[in-house]
DNA sequence: CCAGTCTCGTAACGAGCGTTACGGTAACAC
DNA sequence: GTGTTACCGTAACGCTCGTTACGAGACTGG
């Protein structure tokens, strides 16, 4: 080791860069030049820590999951009850505020990539069926009495709402503000009997 | 005119090469070239068709939601109940054939497209808003006797739901089957008590 | 039948891309 | 202090991109 030389600090600086372009100038101009400017470096560095820049997509794409993951599990160890638990879960994947719109655009961003890359949709699919599971888990902790299949369909609503909320409120913030979303998911947690 | 020279269709039959190309090789891969490729023509036919390559695509996301637009008020016309119009037409947002898929990668390709095309985003919000205000109209229709904001609160629901759905279905068609995701609908509607 | 216009394939341009090669410099071992 | 190693900036490579220029051929009006 020399110079600087904290490696994992440094990946995952990287990868807060692939963030930041991903997020403010889109998939197209996702270059390792912009990347590196993002970080405040030259290219040189980035093919240094990463093979090449599929390596680092891929590298970024796992970090980000890996946040949000510490995140909802953080959230459901400090709830009060089982439903509590779940909607504090399905909030945080709300696009409520300006962090959470940029990573669901990042999110976006790294599907739409995903369709020409192999191990980016695999990684998606691992994820979101993980995702998936945690949620269904939640629920049923929140309505031990249902039939798996009406906790399964309506875990598939709330998950596919959440994301499509993100969606939205990310591509157009001011047409879908904070509120209305929080109402909406109220509105849905109470229509199911989750609240 | 000369040659064959039908003008609308040959911009129609390009915009359908860049869905197919947005569809399976991903926007990173969305250039000129394989637009043209995969029109069976050559970017001599595609620069003389638009004057540049943002053109094309704008035509051709202006031309999916008119196509789509043109679905959904054919369900919405022939549907015998309030009720039933709102089902048809959120079904047809989800991602249940292969056709539905398809048309949903393309869909979420334009979105993470528009992250740095400012006339892009332009349009996804106002299809996208034209689209929430249509689902409102039916839900109102649907039950007339709810106050605006639960009208809102659930169309808002419903749309996001549609949304989240196509987009989990098209990026892992085997973890979301067609069965499913319309198991999810009804059990929503039934929820929100729209069936 | 001929001049003129439209169509569109071909070929090339400059810019920007991912990647590679190289060398100067900092850090450590002894 | 000196040799060795790892770090990373610089510069260049070959390639592909969007775009432009040009010309051959098909059509049209007179």
């Amino acid at each position: 080791m020399s110079r600087t030389a904290d490696r994992p600090a440094q990946g995952e600086a990287l990868s807060r860069a692939v963030w930041e372009v991903l997020a403010h100038q889109g998939l197209e101009k996702l270059t390792v030049r912009a990347v590196a400017a993002a970080a405040g470096c030259t290219t040189g560095l980035v093919m240094h820590r990463f093979p090449n820049r599929r390596a680092l997509l891929l590298h970024a794409r796992e970090l980000l999951h890996e946040k949000t993951r510490q995140r909802v599990e953080r959230l459901e160890a400090t709830a009060a009850t089982p439903k509590e638990a779940l909607r504090a879960v399905l909030r945080q994947g709300l696009a409520t505020d300006a962090e959470t719109a940029t990573e669901s655009v990042v999110w976006m961003g790294f599907l739409a990539a995903a369709v020409s890359d192999d191990e980016l949709i695999a990684m998606h699919r691992r994820n979101n069926r993980s995702w998936r599971e945690r949620v269904e888990r939640l629920v049923a902790s929140a309505a031990p009495g249902w039939p798996q299949a009406r906790t399964r369909s309506v875990a598939l609503a709330l998950i596919t709402m959440a994301e499509g909320a993100a969606a939205f409120a990310a591509a157009d913030p001011a047409g879908y503000p904070a509120a209305d979303q929080e109402r909406m998911l109220d509105t849905a947690l109470e229509a199911y009997g989750l609240i």
